[in-house]
DNA sequence: TAAATATTTAACTATGTGGTTAAACCTATT
DNA sequence: AATAGGTTTAACCACATAGTTAAATATTTA
């Protein structure tokens, strides 16, 4: 599965529309349920062209799935350093993680289908970046229990914690308010998120594990 | 997408056979990553058996996902009823649910590509199920604010954040252990859970949205 | 401008996959 | 034992889909 990547930094404006495209075709329909033809459909090239300018399906993917889940480990880490208390950085944290899922609409589906795949398909590269990420996490999570601030807890369910939060709910809000047997008390509630998502989660997270 | 469902009381072996092979595949592989041909393979039994003791994928589909996700209704309500106080409730619920995980390993990954896929070939019936769960834990959270021991917090949030605990780490847990990168601490620190998940899970829940 | 190179295209191929069919094979009833 | 109804099976079909090819068309280089 590990695929050749493509040099994101001179990409002609071909390739742009086909991984953009790409981008958003996996992450409506997952690998198998993407067709080729459709993403060459939607990004009005011929299908030839597409693999001429990228490579075959799974190349294709890798590079999507790079590109959405392999640029967060860097921004992550900067924005923890700005922010001094444990407290603060775990915010920021969590901040960055739901300001990166705002800004990239096609990650939660990608990623969600990932783990429900066991990461069958996940890259190294990319594999290693969430692994920096986690890093940053267990930084945070030790640094405010050796400073008393922090409760002793599991790093994983706290990860899980914050990015199931997160993915579920993102997900989760279109297919509820689609559903008309949802009590209406549930979706009144939740237009008023009190600022954003990842304010909410930040709130809850350190609430469940401050001393 | 809405099929007819099996009656699955009055299972033969043949169809038994099946429902278990085609609940594994497509936990495995996803609606578009599982082959018929692969789920009669699995089964021991001949393709054209299948069609003719459940149906086609749509159908077969809709019947693996109502087993694994429609019984848990009427059981949470059951557990929660058992309860006294909002928090016993609360707890209750959440072990139920991860009981139910655990139980049924098929699950996560089922529901989670569900929630990928915008719920797109949820079946009326499941939705419905999953819509009464809901409606317990809104029961549980009112009351608990009614009473003064929760705070003000938005239930389909809560929803996410134990759904996504309980599912991200069930699943993310072996993708982490396969990863050679993955810092030790990391590994060694989860593998000691306090408890079983759902207590945990519980605990942090509550935490959080405890007066 | 002309040759060489890069890129796009329509048409094609091979294979995979969902679904069907008609015959064979059980099983129970008379 | 003979018959009828239910069940399983091998073989088959139509279509979809990943990937290729060789020619046509831009683009660059000389």
């Amino acid at each position: 599965m590990i695929k050749q990547q493509v040099n994101i930094e001179k990409l002609n404006k071909t390739a742009e529309k086909i991984l953009t495209a790409a981008r958003k075709t996996f992450a409506e329909y997952g690998y198998s349920g993407t067709h080729v033809d459709e993403i060459a459909q939607r990004a009005g090239v011929n299908k030839a062209s597409l693999y001429y300018q990228i490579g075959d399906k799974d190349t294709l993917y890798a590079n999507v799935i790079h590109q959405v889940l392999g640029n967060i480990a860097q921004g992550i880490a900067q924005a923890v350093a700005r922010a001094d208390t444990p407290e603060e950085k775990l915010k920021a944290y969590i901040l960055f993680i739901a300001d990166a899922v705002d800004k990239n609409p096609e990650m939660p589906p990608i990623m969600m289908r990932e783990v429900a795949g066991g990461g069958a398909h996940l890259p190294q590269v990319v594999a290693e970046d969430i692994a920096s990420v986690l890093k940053v996490l267990l930084g945070i999570l030790e640094e405010g229990k050796e400073k008393g601030v922090f409760n002793d807890v599991v790093p994983f369910l706290i990860h899980a914690m914050i990015m199931g939060s997160i993915l579920i709910f993102k997900m989760g809000t279109p297919i509820k308010d689609r559903q008309m047997w949802i009590p209406e008390k549930l979706k009144a509630r939740d237009k008023k998120l009190p600022g954003s998502l990842g304010d909410e989660v930040a709130r809850l997270v350190l609430k469940a594990i401050k001393k």
